[in-house]
DNA sequence: CTGAAAGCGCTTACAG
DNA sequence: CTGAAAGCGCTTACAG
């Protein structure tokens, strides 16, 4: 009996090019969808077919193949597969960086959402800078993404225009603008910057600072703090931006705000990890937390919950904005026509013991 | 003047079968390499040659390319450029989860290490489990990547049959073994247990537990601390597993040592957060770190610093085990013979204020 | 239910 | 330095 390589049906032929480019192939070293069929001794698009829709094959014909298939190991080449079908089941998302772990949560809600329907993340991290995300755009484009996915509003207008010329469904989310490139799904940053500045003052405070990043949704909760200051009488400053996002940043803000204001009673950082960082450093200096000073922070991250005091923070709902995003994505793709094309799912406030209690109304 | 879709040397052939693609074509929108040919009256060729191997083309052509490429807003697609070339550019990495700080070090590591050489990272998650772990090597394969790096061993004999098969280089990491597919580039997990168990002993812990995962790394280390614990002749115990890695985990496993063993004066908890946790909980619970309990744990996080006390822990290099993985790749790649087939970076333990000091030798 | 032909959008030798 | 031909490994209509 003949064995190894010489499979059924595969009789040496005399033809010449084809013969070169058997012996190329043969450099790959991986049994193509040829492969399969002959040994199941039928055609590749009944291979094809018993992958992609087994209903339209009859039991026996599926077993045979699925028999091969599993003999010689074979895993269909996705890039050729996508080549012909022209679907490549990529959803590109563009984050600004992955280490922030409420941007985490929200590609786990995309991915929880999109993994049912068979579909991919690509994911994209651009580390918040505008040259680099429009780089990033241009390799992900070339991977042919069915939509786009970005985590945070698209602003420059080579990025925008690039976006548009794709052709697919483009979300952008975790905020909200009148100018969307098509959907957003978010929450206004300024009404969260607002919200804790009333709470804060509501709690006794009289001098609140503002510590957060430079990215424009840090530059939007820092607008809506101070305006909401001023509203409620109290003053408000805004510290010098951070540059990360970490427990010794946070620690090195605190610092910063009680040198240049050594009567600020109050401060909103604009991350939960600031937040905590801020508070260790409290803890270290022997400034009570709430009474001296109150600490708040954005994020609902774990950490706020498990130091003691607990620290007051806003919830995002960072999951909940993946999901919708990503069911947004779907709908497209399916063809419905755009439902709502701003979706605003809020965010709410969760008081903890780092900052003074709200007294109830007379 | 002739305008819009009609390009030069594009006249309307009177071919039927073409005609039906082209118009297929022209659903998908996007230009391809033809257009900008066509544009820069030259050809696909030359165009492929303009983005690849600039320099075997004349100035006046490229520049001609590069402003159709510019004007069309022409982005190649990856799926078929690799296909023809038979060079994807990808290295797939596994890991057991991407949300534990240190494994996303280590893919920095090799993210920073591989982008010079134009290689892209395609990350896959496997959350810890084998199953999904065969499944994601499926579909990775599919993707037709050049080379393997497995943050762990890879243990289950029909994924080392599977990577096997694929014939590219499989970097395992973050662990040492006699057994490797190829390569492995890590330290010992027993060591590291050991090491920790005989600094909580010399600085007097007399019983000692351990708190860890399921995976074997962490069993690994449980065993390695035992055995030293047994060694310096105290006692040692093993904790039940722990399901997660956060500050609430930690939390509860020190609640859960106390009640079962209240005589416990040091805890090795198997990872910064966790650690973390439990220092916390101690905190809370008013008893005395490290002079009622020693409290260490691994990895070196951030957040083993900002505490107060800080957090004795073993750090272990989680970048440079990236990035040495990621050289052992590129090397192989290039086509040099495989060097050392197992490379030990070691681990260092930093003592902090969560144990009690060493005293020096006599 | 099954298959032959054509094509997806690129690149690789090979000639000139 | 430039290009015509062939092919990468699949799938899509279209027939039977």
């Amino acid at each position: 009996m003949d064995r190894g390589q010489s499979l059924p049906g595969r009789v040496a032929p005399d033809r010449t090019a084809p013969d070169r480019a058997a012996q190329r192939r043969r450099a790959s070293g991986r049994p193509r969808i040829e492969d399969v069929a002959a040994l199941a001794g039928t055609s590749a698009i009944t291979v094809s077919r018993t992958l992609r829709a087994p209903a339209k094959v009859t039991e026996a014909t599926r077993g045979r193949v699925l028999r091969a298939i599993e003999q010689l190991g074979y895993i269909p080449d996705i890039a050729a597969s996508s080549l012909a079908s022209r679907r490549t089941g990529i959803i590109a998302v563009l984050v600004p960086t992955i280490t922030i772990p409420v941007f985490a949560e929200t590609v786990q809600g995309i991915t929880d959402t999109v993994r049912a329907e068979g579909l991919q993340i690509l994911l994209g991290d651009y580390n918040y800078s505008d040259a680099s995300e429009r780089e990033l755009l241009l390799a992900l484009a070339g991977r042919r993404p069915e939509a786009i996915i970005s985590v945070g509003l698209v602003q420059e207008p080579a990025a925008r225009a690039l976006l548009r010329g794709l052709g697919v469904p483009v979300v952008e989310s975790w905020d909200l603008t009148d100018d969307a490139l098509d959907l957003v799904v978010g929450f206004s940053h300024a009404g969260a910057g607002g919200a804790m500045a009333r709470h804060l003052a509501a709690g006794g405070g009289r001098r609140l600072a503002f510590v957060g990043g430079t990215d424009r949704r840090a530059a939007a909760r820092a607008a809506g703090f101070v305006a909401a200051a001023i509203e409620c009488g109290v003053s408000a400053a805004i510290a010098l931006p951070t540059a990360a996002s970490n427990l010794a940043e946070g620690a090195r803000a605190l610092a910063q705000v009680i040198e240049q204001a050594p009567q600020t009673d109050a401060v909103f950082l604009s991350d939960d990890m600031l937040a905590a960082g801020a508070l260790l450093e409290c803890q270290r200096r022997g400034l009570a937390v709430p009474d001296r000073i109150a600490i708040a922070g954005l994020g609902n991250m774990e950490i706020s919950r498990a130091l003691s005091p607990g620290i007051t923070t806003i919830d995002v709902a960072a999951r909940a904005i993946g999901r919708r995003a990503a069911e947004a994505v779907l709908a497209r793709l399916r063809g419905d026509a755009p439902g709502a094309t701003v979706l605003d799912l809020g965010f709410s406030l969760i008081p903890r013991g780092s900052t003074r209690p709200v007294p109830a109304v007379a």
